[in-house]
DNA sequence: CCCGGAAGAG
DNA sequence: CTCTTCCGGG
């Protein structure tokens, strides 16, 4: 069944990434709240392949530029691709086609001139659905540059509230019955900063 | 290679 | 809505 795309195991990460000196928050590569139950997304996985160091000689940030990150083999990526999501006709070709919608998504850009090479926008994604947690009006660069130590980001508790130059998606409540107890996982959700 | 329009799946 | 597929064009 399925047949054969399985997660291929990912390891619960017991804390931050550090990748060229740089803090990734842990919850940058949590995939979704309920397990099974949503697809997985294509930055997501993209994300998944980049931490992990087994696949450095298919897909790897760039030295230099934060964010930055060089498809090494196309071919293979694709491949890793398709099988995840049940595609065995996925190619580069259809994949970078996935990888320009997000353009206007602001969630990647294309470096231009250079080859199989992307950039995520983090400096434009913060976090949003911890529970209670909101969100200060300011960029947070923190949340990715020399983050904490150990634990999470240091956010203000200030509740839901949109600012000025954020664009707010509030993460919609669970369909069917609410057990009386908190959410067990928190979600991945994201902001988007308009204009920078 | 890289770009986006168009259609269509789920 | 997020891709997947196909494709004409630069």
């Amino acid at each position: 069944m399925h047949c054969g795309c399985l997660a291929e195991g990912i390891p619960a990460a017991p804390g931050n990434y550090w990748i060229s000196g740089v803090a990734f928050p842990d919850w940058a590569y949590k995939a979704e709240s309920s397990p099974g139950s949503r697809q997985i997304q294509l930055w997501h996985f993209i994300l998944e392949l980049l931490q992990k160091e087994e696949f450095r000689h298919v897909i790897a940030w760039q030295q230099g530029e934060y964010g930055e990150f060089v498809i090494k083999d196309p071919d293979e990526v694709a491949r890793l691709w398709g099988r995840r999501k049940c595609k065995p006709q996925m190619n580069y070709d259809k994949l970078s086609r996935a990888l320009r919608y997000y353009y206007n998504k602001r969630i990647l850009h294309k470096t231009k001139g250079k080859r199989f090479t992307y950039k995520f926008n983090f400096s434009k994604l913060i976090i949003v659905n911890c529970p209670l947690w909101g969100v200060q009006a300011q960029p947070l660069p923190h949340l990715l540059l020399g983050a904490p130590p150990l634990g999470r980001p240091a956010l203000v508790p200030t509740g839901v509230q949109s600012e000025v130059g954020m664009k707010v998606a509030l993460p919609r409540a669970l369909p069917g019955p609410a057990p009386a107890q908190e959410a067990p996982v928190p979600a991945l959700c994201l902001w988007e900063l308009i204009g920078l």
